[in-house]
Formats: C-alpha cells, structure tokens, sequence
DNA sequence: TCCCAGGCTCAAC
DNA sequence: GTTGAGCATGGG
C-alpha cells in the first residue's frame, strides 16, 4: 500500500523524530526509514510538504501513520508552552518538527525495560534479536521483517532464550513483564485512561504490595507514559538529562538538587528515588503540561553532542 | 583495555 | 525513604 501524508503547514522532521531515542525499530536504508509497527512493516521518507509511505499492511493506513507521528498535535501551542529559557528555544529551533512518537504501549513497555544501563545501539540490537527469535514473520518488499512478540510470546520463552538475544540480566525482568501482563495482571489500555500520577502508580507496583512489573522503575515508567501513553508531563531523568539539568537548570532546581544531579551526572552517586521524583517534578511545574516535550527536546540536543 | 550506557533489584539501614 | 553492591553486555 502506498500513500502520501499531507504535511503542508505542518511542522514535522521525520528524521529527528525517528533517531532521538524514543523508538528502537527503525534503520535509514538510503533516504527512506524502514520500520515494524504492530500493524506492519513500512518506509517513509520525507519530501517537502508530504511523506510518503510504503506500507506492507493494508492495517498501516494514512490515519495509522498520523497517530503513530502524532501529526496532528499542535506543536505551536506546545512550543509556546514550553519556551521558557533559551536553551529550549535553541533545542526547539535546531530539531524543529521533533515530535514525540505515540507507540504500541506493550512494545514501549519490554523495550524500557531492556533498555536499562545500556546504551541505544545495543538496545536496538537486543530487541531486533527478540523480534528475531518470538515475533511473527513477514516479508516486505522483498526483505523479511519480524513483528514485535506478543506478551504470550514471551512469556512462553525461557530466561535462557531470552540471554541468548544479548540481553543479560534484564531476561529474567523481562520474563516476568511479560508473565504479568499475559496473564491479565495488567491492563496497559487503562493506563492512557489515568492521569500521570495514578498510571506511574500502576506501572511501579506501588498500588500492590508486591513488585512484579520488574525492571520498571521511575525513569523507565516516565519514558512509558510518554512515549506510548500520552502523558505529555512526563519528564524522564536519565544520566544525558542529569548533565543538562545540572548545567542549565540549578536556578530552577536550586543548589541542593543541582549538586545531587551534578554528582549523579558525574557517576560519584545515584539519585535517590525521592530526589529524582523532586527533580522531574520541580522540572515539570517549570516547563508545563507538555514538560515532556522539552525534555525530548533537551535530551536529544544532549545526545548531539550539544553539551561540551 | 577500561569506561560508559535512556537504571533497576535487593538487602540493610 | 536512603544507601551500597551487584549486575550482563558491547560500543567507543
């Protein structure tokens, strides 16, 4: 199937959206992206007022795509919103047209978990690997793609299975997600439905006595909500937004906070979980209802080497 | 080779 | 609620 996106009078930058860190399934194969969605494979490439796409799937339609890119946020309001200081607005001015990608919160949820402590070229690798070896098969133009598994897939692999895709510790983790979420523990529909707050609850175990969402911590479940949840709040704190927040943003942060950031940033100590709740709440009070945005923003300036 | 990476779990305070 | 240790792996 194959069509074209009307973006004329739409700000949008496919490129930066793809490749800042929030989706691990894309590779540029000459000047079009290639991609899996839950509904199939596709490739987009970005003209001047259009994108056009190539889509396995009947399933992958114009509609599919634009939640998906979430064209149809209004990314004035939300840079009038956010534009509080001037590194934003030079984040916003270099990458204008990043948006924040609306994913399949499942395929969000396994893939934050296996992306703890690591860095996003393994993460890409370790879930290609498990798309690999549990997903369904297809073929695409030629090229075979595979889907990203099911939670029944996975929660029908072994931890040894799981190992042999490179994923280490975080197997065990993602076994027992999967478990969890196959056998109804969790409704991850809902969690579009509840504010910020309340989801972050439900996806760090703390409405239940006992821990079973594994591997899932604060910064894990921010990236979820955001990135597949629409809980544009969201303000997620790795060690990249630790070195920003402590260079740009000890006057909104205040000394005490700085300083913790700066040592976190450094690797001297961690943040403890209240700090960083009192961190990315501070940030989010700063920056608004779509602090999440900025963040994406700030993160990926960061990570372009926009930090000395 | 060592360092680092979109951190988290677990035990002990 | 905090803190410290331990953790698998591969890219740079």
């Amino acid at each position: 199937m194959e069509f074209k996106l009307n973006l004329s009078g739409v700000a949008f930058d496919l490129g930066h959206t793809i490749d800042s860190g929030q989706a691990f399934r894309w590779e540029l194969r000459g000047e079009w992206w290639h991609g899996v969605l839950p509904a199939g494979a596709v490739k987009v490439r970005q003209e001047e007022d259009s994108l056009e796409c190539v889509t396995s799937s009947e399933e992958v339609t114009p509609h599919y795509l634009r939640e998906y890119f979430r064209i149809d946020d209004d990314l004035d309001r939300v840079y009038s919103a956010i534009m509080k200081d001037d590194h934003v607005a030079e984040a916003i001015q270099r990458y204008y047209g990043l948006r924040l990608i609306r994913q399949d919160t499942w395929e969000c949820l396994v893939s934050f978990v296996v992306a703890t402590n690591t860095n996003i070229p393994r993460i890409k690798g370790m879930i290609s690997r498990v798309c690999e070896r549990f997903g369904a098969k297809g073929d695409f133009l030629g090229v075979p793609y595979a889907l990203f598994p099911t939670a029944e897939a996975l929660a029908g692999a072994s931890e040894e299975e799981l190992k042999g895709c490179g994923l280490g510790y975080r197997a065990r983790f993602v076994k027992a997600v999967a478990e969890r979420v196959w056998s109804g523990g969790v409704d991850l529909g809902e969690l579009r439905l509840m504010d910020y707050e309340r989801a972050k609850d439900l996806l760090t175990d703390r409405l239940l006595g006992e821990k079973t969402l594994l591997g899932i911590g604060r910064k894990a479940a921010d990236c979820i909500l955001l990135f597949s949840c629409d809980k544009d709040s969201a303000f997620p704190i790795d060690v990249w937004m630790a070195r920003v927040l402590a260079k740009y943003y000890p006057g909104v942060l205040g000394e005490e906070l700085a300083e913790k950031l700066r040592s976190h940033a450094s690797g001297a100590t961690r943040l403890s979980g209240g700090d960083y709740e009192r961190i990315s709440a501070a940030m989010r009070g700063y920056f608004g209802e779509y602090a999440g945005y900025a963040q994406q923003y700030l993160f990926h300036d960061a990570r372009m080497g926009r930090l000395e």
